[in-house]
DNA sequence: ATCTATTCATAATC
DNA sequence: TGATTATGAATAGAT
């Protein structure tokens, strides 16, 4: 009896077949994308050719650029970032990680252990790319503290005076 | 009794809530975009930022630009010239007065010391406003080293043009 | 991290 | 193509 269901994983010769599951695989790739953005308020960017070279794509953000943009801002910093790529279960996708408090700790190690007048063109131009990126997490975190405050209405919370000073 | 299984589309409130479901519904994109790229022979690129900042990718093909590249030629082919303008940043810096080793020593401490996600909206605009002076002292410095380069070695012209703005 | 009840995705079929 | 349905997969919630 025919098997229903269950998959293979390989190339799905018959070319009928293929586009047929290409289609209805295609639409659920990217209705996963969709809801993961949305649920879990991710970056999602999704580039899709088929075989016969047609092109799919989506993106949560304003623009494809945007997200491959700071896709290479990420790869410029971590070449320097302690990789810890938690292993994905047995799956082939690639798993690169930096978090915020990576890149603050990199920074950190920088700030103190070099002054910017030493540093020369290329570790400028990563000194950069750190910023950039701790400047966009920021700003991305007083978005989502923003409308959780908004979300949250006033409830009296005070806040205590910010202790950065410059010593 | 909980609805299993059930899912409304909107972005998941509960902090660790998100996370878990994130974590699982992001193995799942990446092992779909796998299956799709393996079974219906497409070429297939993901990238996903998580809320905390972390980076995840996916490419089907040798590298994340080659795709990203057969996309930006697929969007000149198919699209009408577009419209790209140069954001200026509206610079307003709130850290007048301090010296550039002041600024990163005191980034220093706060990324030694603090976690993004533990800042309050307060604290958030005083790290923002402390990235932004530290950035645009990094770029001024940058052209300095360049300009001094070119004065010195009149010769190659390697500069890679580094459009690295704020938005 | 592991388990289980559900919902979801989709392969085969029409 | 589009709809239907049986089945396997994914996953929300709980442990």
């Amino acid at each position: 009896m025919p098997q229903r269901g269950r998959v293979e994983l390989k190339r799905i010769e018959d070319k009928t077949s293929r586009q047929v599951r290409f289609s209805k695989r295609r639409s659920g790739l990217f209705k996963k994308a969709f809801e993961l953005a949305v649920l879990c308020d991710a970056e999602v960017a999704l580039l899709v050719f088929s075989a016969s070279g047609r092109l799919y794509e989506y993106s949560s953000s304003s623009s494809m650029e945007e997200t491959y943009n700071r896709y290479k801002q990420f790869s410029l910093i971590g070449k320097d970032a302690n990789n810890r790529n938690t292993n994905e279960a047995a799956n082939n996708n690639s798993c690169e990680g930096s978090s915020t408090s990576d890149i603050l700790s990199i920074i950190a190690h920088w700030c103190t252990s070099r002054n910017i007048d030493q540093m020369d063109d290329k570790e400028l131009d990563r000194m950069e790319a750190l910023l950039l990126e701790a400047l966009r997490q920021v700003q991305s975190r007083k978005m989502q503290v923003s409308s959780t405050e908004k979300a949250e209405a006033a409830n009296g919370d005070q806040y205590e005076t910010n202790n950065l000073s410059i010593n």
